[in-house]
DNA sequence: CAGCATCCTTTTTGATACTG
DNA sequence: CAGTATCAAAAAGGATGCTG
């Protein structure tokens, strides 16, 4: 691809790369709700609320295919399975609390935008 | 919905409401290049580069209505429209710059583990 | 219990051509 | 130039039943 002199080209922005990677629907909460230790898959399903297993085991898979979490799956009968954040994972919990005090202070002034200008 | 005693409910994860916000393929992205200053259509299709003009239609109107960025058409011909932030979309200036130093820091890790476990 | 296989619906993204 | 309309493709999300 080739740009004219003096353009920039921002399709590889950073932020971007982070977001594919915390952009799931459910990806920043799961991340969450392994912030304060190791939880089992049933344990998530009820924790999170909201997330059907085989979208859970989707979005664990993708988070431990970028390094982010660890899977321990233990010999027994019934199989128990605990997930945790790895080193890296933890990483993004600055950012991901960043982005939660971000909503926390700026979420009612976004309700409120769409209220005045009659947006659902 | 209920829940029984005891467990935590995260599906309304402040992060999340975030995430509902600038986790388009491109918002973050158009939000970056609109920091230094407002910009017009055509200017934000080349210096984003990769984005075809009916998404970033989309994606800057998705922004309008969270009251994010400013829309400012002059009545001329050929047409002119202009795109700024708001005083609510530059506070995402600073969640979106630490998702960017994040990346920056460990975008290569992940990189590196994918590589050690043959992902793509 | 955890995961997979299926099947289905919705959402997103995109290419292209047309309009004021 | 900016935006819309249309069509198409892909990805994401989800419901359900089966298996070790």
């Amino acid at each position: 691809m080739t740009l004219a002199a003096g353009t920039v080209f921002y399709a590889d922005c950073p932020a971007r790369a982070a977001i594919e990677i915390i952009g799931d629907k459910w990806a920043a909460v799961t991340l969450f709700a392994l912030a304060d230790g190791p939880k089992r898959h049933g344990e998530l399903v009820t924790l999170i609320g909201g997330i059907s297993r085989k979208v859970l085991t989707h979005t664990l898979r993708r988070l431990q295919e970028n390094g982010l979490i660890d899977r321990q799956a233990f010999a027994e009968a019934p199989p128990r399975v605990e997930y945790s954040l790895t080193e890296l994972g933890r990483t993004l919990d600055e950012p991901i609390r960043m982005l939660t005090t971000w909503a926390r202070e700026h979420g009612e002034a976004i309700l409120d935008y769409r209220d005045t200008t009659g947006r659902p």
